[in-house]
DNA sequence: GTCCCAAATGTGACCGGTCACAATGACGCT
DNA sequence: AGCGTCATTGTGACCGGTCACATTTGGGAC
């Protein structure tokens, strides 16, 4: 049959007439090896398709080269069930892979209760099977102490998504406030002077900071303050249809919406079909979420992009150079994108 | 700082008086170990919170409790630069978490290059650093004969989504032809006597499957065959475009269209409305591919679901038995489902 | 040429499990 | 009691790397 294990490297330090620690010198570029010997190493490495083992690496050595991404279990199942459509785990493979390849490290994706003793003990138990490098951990679970608390005990480097303390931790977020100001920007560059704001919850620090960024871009650009064109929302399609049903079926209507996520913008769509009107001739319509059903919708939507590939790499480069030695921990703020689409396509101005 | 391991097999051992060997069998089910002595060990295990290293198992045994599942970069990277919204990651993450998490495997995901022999590099180079006891391969790589033989030639288990032979592989697919008459049967029965049918490309064998079961579906029923009806498409948005025009723009029209992906759906309900014709009043329509976009269209749209968690998991199943030493590779076919959703809300009866 | 120190290289132990095989114990049978 | 067989348990080696430390080499200062 097959070898199980292919070239080792003592096969590579016979071939070459050196010893063992030598070829393990120049495959982690050790310091101290005349460029000579360097390269004919390398060359036999080469030649003789030598790949080092990962689990072996890790038995005496300290790296496992190995990246452990966490998501939430219900969250996923949701997603999945409910045929949400949710391209979030698409996203983190993508930009966490094309981190992981350049330093030759992997990425293992799990999936956890959101439950925060439950949680703890499954990570318990995935840390110590794997013994990974770095832990990114996403909402929920970047906001579980009992989680971070683990990881410190073990020794383990952390990245948080969402989160913006920094710390021992690599935390990695995007700029919200900027996200939301930017939004508002968007539709007062077109002309609208009547933005409302369909807000999250006010328990969600994130939704919070997109509203101070409504309405500081709001007296920024002098345009009025309407505290009834803030919706309080919760995220729910029921509860925004309420809102927007409100809004829009009168006379003194805004002219643009900008919904706190995917749900919302939905629903503020779903109404303005059922009365009758048309987006974006009547209502401009903004998410705060880029979700497959918001690219794909009729209209398609302007959106705020989450930049989840970026936080995902910046975050796996965090962790890979915690693990170097480098200290890499801090708070960083991955750049996000406006996606201008047609559901701001037309000219706010007229109204 | 933090203990870099933590509890041994032989803490284990040495605090149930028995030697790790003894541990080692209890750890995996072995047989020959008295029932006392098994629960003592389990006792101790549960109590000093041991979990057994990954790393150091597959260093002198067989076994790596790794699944390693294989996506195509370039597309990855297109669905998330275009923005297009696909959630299949997602779907093989749950799937396959699902399934490994009951046998302590874990799935490491993997991007890499369409070309052939690229592909062939890189995942040499992986399953040299993982050698995982089992790789899943999804379209297109599931039809590249070099990734399977180099599997077949390293004596790692092989799971092809999407393929039908088995032979020494593992073949998960679903029921294409199936799928293709239920959809036109689930039509049928909504009294629909005019069904066009959007075909993808010729060259795809599932494409042609699902064909065949539209036309033995509509013979069973007693429906017309027009061959005029079977549109030429290429998956692309453009071409189905123009199809859906011809049919749609004249009197003599069709009352349902099957389109055989996401994109070509679209074009139709792009072309619908363009027309001024509403969907399902006028047109009944359904997608073959049951992504986000067609979920949360307007209207939703009836689509089979192509069992994605599910193929994973049964993926999973079958490598994780292969490698416990069970025979399981074979041709596997998972049920799919029908979704109805407001594009065949109609009747059409009455046309 | 000699000495010294740093650069370059080599050696044995070790990580934490499992394998192969040896050793012991228990039980039934003649 | 003696013996064979099978169930149960233990022992040393080993997997493929890296660590810590030992050893050799090389080049400049004296």
């Amino acid at each position: 049959m097959a070898s199980k294990q292919g070239v080792t490297i003592r096969d590579v330090a016979r071939d070459v007439g050196m010893s063992r620690q030598t070829v393990s010198r120049v495959l982690n570029n050790g310091p101290n090896v005349k460029p000579s010997v360097r390269d004919k190493v390398n060359e036999a490495i080469e030649r003789l398709g030598y790949v080092p083992n990962i689990s072996a690496r890790r038995m005496r050595g300290s790296r496992s080269y190995l990246i452990l991404a966490i998501n939430d279990r219900q969250r996923t199942y949701e997603n999945w069930q409910a045929g949400r459509g949710n391209d979030w785990v698409d996203q983190m493979l993508f930009g966490g892979m094309t981190e992981c390849e350049k330093h030759g490290y992997h990425m293992v994706f799990e999936l956890i209760d959101t439950d925060p003793v439950k949680a703890q003990e499954q990570l318990f138990k995935v840390i110590s099977e794997l013994r990974p490098d770095g832990v990114i951990l996403t909402p929920p679970h970047s906001e579980n102490t009992r989680l971070t608390d683990l990881l410190k005990d073990q020794g383990i480097a952390c990245a948080r998504v969402g989160r913006r303390e920094g710390g021992e931790f690599v935390d990695v977020s995007m700029d919200e406030q900027g996200a939301g100001a930017q939004v508002t920007g968007h539709l007062a560059d077109l002309g609208h002077q009547r933005i409302a704001y369909l807000a999250g919850s006010p328990d969600y620090g994130n939704s919070l900071m997109r509203l101070d960024g409504y309405r500081s871009m709001l007296s920024q650009r002098g345009l009025p303050l309407r505290e009834d064109w803030i919706g309080k929302g919760d995220f729910r399609f029921e509860t925004a249809n309420e809102v927007a049903s409100r809004w829009l079926d009168c006379e003194d209507r805004p002219s643009a919406i900008i919904a706190d996520n995917d749900q919302m913008a939905f629903a503020v769509l779903h109404t303005v079909e059922r009365l009758g009107l048309k987006v974006p001739d009547d209502l401009a319509l903004v998410s705060f979420e880029d979700t497959p059903g918001v690219r794909l919708s009729v209209p398609p939507m302007t959106a705020i992009r989450q930049p989840t590939a970026a936080m995902i790499a910046r975050a796996c480069e965090g962790l890979i150079k915690q693990s170097s030695g480098d200290n890499a921990t801090g708070c960083f703020e991955v750049p996000f994108e406006l996606i201008k689409r047609e559901s701001t396509a037309s000219n706010g101005q007229d109204r």
